[in-house]
DNA sequence: TTACCAATTAGGGTTTTTCCTGTTTTTAAC
DNA sequence: GTTAAAAACAGGAAAAACCCTAATTGGTAA
């Protein structure tokens, strides 16, 4: 009987090394690749020899797994993607699964669960595809009225939204002076971040920086 | 040669794995304990045959690590505890040293950084003296002059707290109408936590809720 | 009953934020 | 150099946030 073969891509050692014991141990799987960032993994496509199915961690520097994702569907080839997090988020779930994803674990599932969804995916090609169903059509539904802000941030600006979000809570003047800029300045990047990340309040600033992770979480 | 014991507490059951594969693999050391939460460690002391050293994650549901740390300060026995954490905040390291923790490590840490400040830990006691006595030194001088805020809220707060963390950003205005307050009701809870929780904006309000997990995350 | 406490409401003030409509200065491109 | 785009700056006004002090209400403990 030939084995399923897996690739993992995932930042900590540990979680890797986690992985490939318990699926060894689980018999009928063999990692024969893994990558510790979505850079990495990127770069090395397409592969030789390529797997059964792709284990993708979610919360990785640089790259997370969902922008792994989108980057991944402009490929020609065909990557089954099993996407793990830490926490359990609704959105991440919704936007993994609009990009391609074909399942979704906890990381602290069990080895049965992880088994059951490999086995799926590789046999059927996703885990729970009425799941997906309702949820890509939710997503997208949210998303034709709410289209995607663009995060791309100038030096200057991240550097006032992390003022806005810094535990100090300035006031825009003292963000001025700091940044050495007239409040009018700072008015005009309040403005423009505004506008772009669809937004009306200081607070919205820090929840949307979190939420898009634009500044250093402290969490 | 005797073998180091290891306890291992951490809730994802791949991250567990994972250290046991690896630290087996070192050798020299035996896993003879597991706990999937801070509780059920906790629950199980004193053990009838402490281990050498306690690898403990931070970020777990209910009890984090460094819940956990302050917990076992009670105890009568002692503890040598290496923090384990997904991500690097200083104000965790911090307080994690203040609380007793003997060592401090990312996930993403190597073999060798493992190994080694296991063996420092248990041959030394630390795994670096001098920057946990730097640390604790900081964070303690922090914390006199700012004694830690109590975060008990009642139901009425906490759900104002909830309406303030909204992405709805509402005003107090819309906060009050909401919870059918008055909007100097509103104005109230939002002095008394400012007071309590020694901030002076709706944006401390938010950070803070954040930092101290005190309304539902989405991030 | 009285005294007290917590939650709520009020009035009225200052500061900050937000939102306009502009102008000037810098930078980059041709 | 000219020009176009971006960044910085301005005045002013309305809204919201912030900060006092104090009164009212309702329950409850002495």
């Amino acid at each position: 009987m030939t084995k399923t073969t897996i690739c993992i891509i995932d930042d900590h050692k540990i979680v890797r090394q986690g992985l490939k014991d318990l699926l060894e141990k689980l018999g009928n799987y063999k990692i024969i690749h893994e990558f510790e960032s979505g850079a990495d993994f990127l770069e090395a496509l397409p592969l030789e020899n390529p797997a059964d199915i792709y284990i993708l961690d979610y919360s990785m520097p640089n790259l997370n797994g969902i922008e792994v994702l989108k980057l991944l569907e402009k490929k020609e080839e065909e990557y089954k993607v099993l996407l793990l997090t830490q926490h359990f988020d609704e959105n991440i779930i919704n936007e993994a699964y609009t990009h391609g994803a074909r399942g979704f674990l906890h990381k602290n599932c069990t080895a049965h669960d992880l088994k059951y969804a490999i086995d799926n995916i590789v046999k059927i090609g996703y885990n729970n595809v009425s799941e997906i169903l309702k949820r890509v059509r939710n997503y997208e539904d949210k998303n034709s009225s709410n289209p995607k802000a663009s995060i791309e941030l100038s030096d200057r600006e991240l550097e006032f939204l992390t003022l806005v979000c810094n535990e100090n809570e300035l006031t825009y003047d003292q963000m001025a002076k700091q940044m050495e800029l007239s409040v009018k300045s700072i008015d005009g990047y309040r403005s423009a971040l505004f506008d772009r990340f669809k937004i009306k309040s200081k607070v919205g600033l820090v929840l949307f920086s979190f939420k898009n992770k634009l500044t250093e979480p402290f969490i």
